[in-house]
DNA sequence: ACTCGATTTCATTTTTTATTGAAATAGATG
DNA sequence: CATCTATTTCAATAAAAAATGAAATCGAGT
């Protein structure tokens, strides 16, 4: 190679502008809830190809790590957002994406927005009764406060069945 | 001081149970819609207190640094979750959590959600003007994600009005 | 049951993000 | 308007999160 010249890693194909802009996409809709910015290209890259791809495309068309194409997918197929396909005469593993996009957010809702208002609540009545020991005062303050909360939380568990059931249709 | 005891930071004095459960619970909410566990600890302190507290109250609260709770506090004023109040002889700031939760809520939905779906959605206008250079076939099955994609994100954004009007009362 | 390619795991390294605190700025007070 | 305290800014540092890749594990084919 000419000096001067920056190598480019051989095995990296570059990439369509399609999946440039699926993989943009995805990086941004994951991270929002929580997830890394490879399990984003990983299902960018899936979103758009017309075929089921082998972790070692994946890993080839992305220029990511085996380590982070394994767990990638991993997570994917946790939350059902990936599904393993067979393909005739192949060896290895072939992932596809899988299109019902509400999985994710019925995942994320229900694996940690629930959780966290469930523990919330559970939190006001620690903290009610640690209100308690303070004076009379500061005592009805507090638990005005903790009352709005608990209002607004409780609302919040209201409203997630209806969005889920909105998002699966 | 006695050698082998561990020195604390002086200005540190401890925070009672309530105010812990507070901070701890607010970390949560924040990081969920990606503030720092500093914002965290500085609302979850005003939440509890029942008065007003300046910003070197708050410092040594939490023994946070000078800059965290400038940069903090200026987060939670802009998006209405803490407001500086006046104390009648006192020269400095003081600062109260603003109990109209829904602020948060509403501010996040606005400001992050709101504007990434129009942002995919018009990824996936380029998407569909990228897609018709596919072959027929490829472009078919592109096309139909595409179309479910788009479907989701409109069905996606006709929720949202419903939601923030829901949390607001 | 051995071989060999595929996959997973996880300790290390890299990258990203958050915090710190000194310097600059603002702004109140005499 | 000079001084002094409060606040903001931001370059440097620390902490947290993600990616890497070598070694361990798995499992199909022989």
């Amino acid at each position: 190679m000419p000096a001067g010249l920056k190598e480019t890693a051989p095995e990296t194909s570059a990439l369509s502008d399609l999946e440039v802009e699926s993989i943009e996409m995805f990086i941004g809709f994951f991270k929002l809830i929580g997830l890394q910015k490879s399990i984003g290209e990983i299902y960018g890259v899936l979103f758009v190809s017309p075929r089921a791809l082998s972790m070692e495309e994946i890993i080839d068309r992305l220029g990511i790590s085996l380590g982070a194409a394994s767990q990638g997918l991993k997570v994917l197929r946790s939350v059902g957002a990936v599904k393993a396909v067979y393909v005739p005469g192949e060896r290895r593993d072939h992932f596809a994406a899988d299109l019902e996009l509400s999985k994710f957010a019925t995942a994320f809702i229900k694996e940690d927005l629930q959780p966290r208002l469930d523990r919330a609540l559970q939190r006001i009545e620690t903290m009610e009764s640690l209100a308690e020991e303070m004076s009379p005062m500061d005592r009805a303050a507090a638990e005005e406060r903790l009352e709005k909360l608990k209002h607004w939380l409780e609302r919040g568990e209201k409203m997630l069945p209806w969005i889920l059931k909105f998002l699966v249709h």
